[in-house]
DNA sequence: CTGAAAGCGCTTACAG
DNA sequence: CTGAAAGCGCTTACAG
């Protein structure tokens, strides 16, 4: 089966030149269309900027040239004589984690309701070298603004490598107190859900709680802190994390251990997606779920409640972050802007199918049907 | 819980200026290079643009200044004078859905080992005015090339309505013959790749197969066609489509009365979403999958695998498409630019645990345990 | 191999 | 309310 790309045509037929015609291709100048409507070109300008002082009968006429023309307005020039342009960038790690994803679509809505135009910047590593590559694509001296995505060490490199100049706006981890003090930011916390979260299990009567992590290029991640901050204060040590990677696939080889170990009776999983890995092993074990194990996701996406059983799991904002991030950054690009509230919802528990009480102290684990 | 925007700092601290510091923020331009260097700002745009015929202590000397001035160079200035930019904006509705994103991740990649910046453009509606909207953000006359994802009305409208003049390439349907010849364009047969489907689920034994569908603002879908051409072609009446939305709970919804329905026993979903939700509903009718009913997704979501049962579903190569999309845009751009091969990998059916056998003549549904 | 000239399309003061 | 001037930072011919 080849032969799917129709490649290579000529692309659209040359548009036919209207009665009216322009001659270029390259489209109308703003000249174009003040020869058009009889005025200067600044008259031109103000129209298209909506600047008051233009006599109605003026900006009708120059408003009916734009349209006869199809003028759109070179924005290279326009940024080139503003020195900035309205734009923002948006920088992260993999654009197809979930998290990421949902902050950028946010940043997307808030940013086309407000007449920003915006790019993706994804950086590859945190090496110096990708960084700066990334900076260099992303952080021109016209560029608007960017909003850095720092939940790795790939992004808290790339936030504080973005030039001086340059307005910014970061997605933080709670725990990073540090940047959290320099930028202007906005956090979700994930630490303080991931305590409640394993309280919650705690209370149920799980003697412990075992923690299946994504990967975290920081020392200790925010959900890492708050499980081992729980367990902490009821005096239970932590069992050592399994770390995992973003794949329901890296959720089910790092819980291979625990499923066939019968004293683990709960699991809190980095995301939903380990999560699904995780019930994985532990039915393929044998394991009821939730009668022998209780299972915890992080980011409450769309597939989790239709997992089989539905997955407790930790609802994450993330678009409201990407409208905070986009809220942020316009204000430091324009303090006139209209400052909207605070949207992001702060974390919470969503309780489902994969939890309860731990199984009666039966210390043999059931056998395969 | 409040306080989780940390907001309206004062930015990075005004970066230290060092010993051989710049004064302007705004940061150096090629004429402040060319001073230091001693000399012109032509030498160095030649520089900075790889020019050969430049002498290697000259040029050397330059970089030298680049890198202790910090210069970036404006790439409005840039895109002004050369009437055009390099960079790619990719244009589609909703960028969660699982496709776009993957081909919006394929085009990234691709575009950033070309170095080219990558925008998005999200469509809001086929509406006139939502497309113009769109086309205004994303076709400015420097624009340097457009990528639209045409699966739907509202993105075959967008493809429809980029200026001539703009650099363009389409992902399309199959069934998309106008536009396919129209424009450049890579398509996936995932016509073909339901007809398989359908067959494959026949040839299983199966009576007839349901088909719960994702929305299609277009006539009829390439997939809902393929599914309707298998039936059609053992001269099997297709029973009507079930449609549906995109997500797990809208396919849990559409698909209530199959689940009712015992004759039903082979049920092709538009993606792996939607068969999440089906299968939620056939299991809660108290339905074995693949016991009393098959069920097969479309994507090959990296979830698909771990569902319960794991799902049999056709895997589509959108970050292939991705890729290629941006090919083929690069070679309309710049003819010169080597013309990778084809990458996207034909559709292809993934068999999984979902589907089997239709149970036996038994026409009374299981009752629920 | 390198420099002096002109221009890309817009905007912002500055005059009227 | 509107027009003539100058400049944003780059690139592309054109000379040398």
């Amino acid at each position: 089966m080849t032969g799917h790309i129709e490649g290579f045509a000529d692309g659209p037929a040359a548009a036919g030149s209207e009665a009216t015609g322009v001659a270029r291709p390259g489209s109308a100048s703003i000249r174009d269309v003040a020869q058009r409507a009889g005025v200067s070109h600044q008259t031109v300008s103000r129209v298209i900027n909506g600047h008051p002082s233009v006599r109605e009968a003026t900006r009708q006429r120059v408003q009916g040239a734009i349209g006869e023309l199809g003028f759109r307005p070179n924005r290279a020039a326009r940024a080139l004589s503003l020195g900035t342009s309205r734009a923002v960038t948006v920088i992260t790690s993999d654009t197809t984690l979930y998290g990421r994803a949902m902050i950028l679509h946010g940043v997307e809505e808030a940013a086309r309701a407000a007449g920003f135009p915006v790019g993706v910047c994804v950086l590859e590593s945190p090496e110096p070298d990708a960084v700066s590559r990334a900076i260099e694509r992303s952080c021109d001296p016209t560029a608007g603004g960017v909003i850095v995505i720092a939940y790795d060490l790939a992004g808290i490199q790339a936030l504080r490598a973005v030039p001086a100049g340059i307005p910014v706006a970061a997605a933080l981890e709670v725990t990073d107190a540090e940047d959290r003090a320099r930028y202007p930011s906005v956090v979700l916390d994930d630490r303080s859900a991931a305590r409640a979260a394993t309280r919650y299990l705690l209370d149920l009567g799980h003697r412990t709680v075992h923690y299946v992590a994504i990967p975290s290029s920081t020392r200790s991640s925010a959900r890492t802190q708050g499980w081992r901050a729980a367990l902490q204060e009821r005096g239970i040590p932590a069992a050592e994390v399994r770390p995992a990677g973003w794949t329901p696939h890296s959720g089910y080889q790092a819980s291979q251990q625990l499923a066939a170990d019968p004293a683990v009776t709960a699991v809190l999983c980095g995301n939903d997606d380990l999560a699904l890995g995780v019930t994985h092993a532990f039915r393929e074990a044998g394991r009821d779920i939730p009668g022998t194990v209780s299972i915890v996701g992080f980011d409450n996406t769309p597939q989790s409640a239709y997992y089989h059983p539905p997955l407790t799991t930790v609802r994450l904002d993330f678009v409201g972050v990407g409208h905070d991030c986009f809220q942020l950054l316009h204000h430091a690009i324009d303090p006139t802007a209209p400052t909207t509230p605070t949207v992001a919802a702060p974390p919470e528990l969503i309780v489902r199918a994969s939890t309860g009480p731990p199984p009666r102290r039966t210390t043999r684990p059931r056998k395969k049907p």
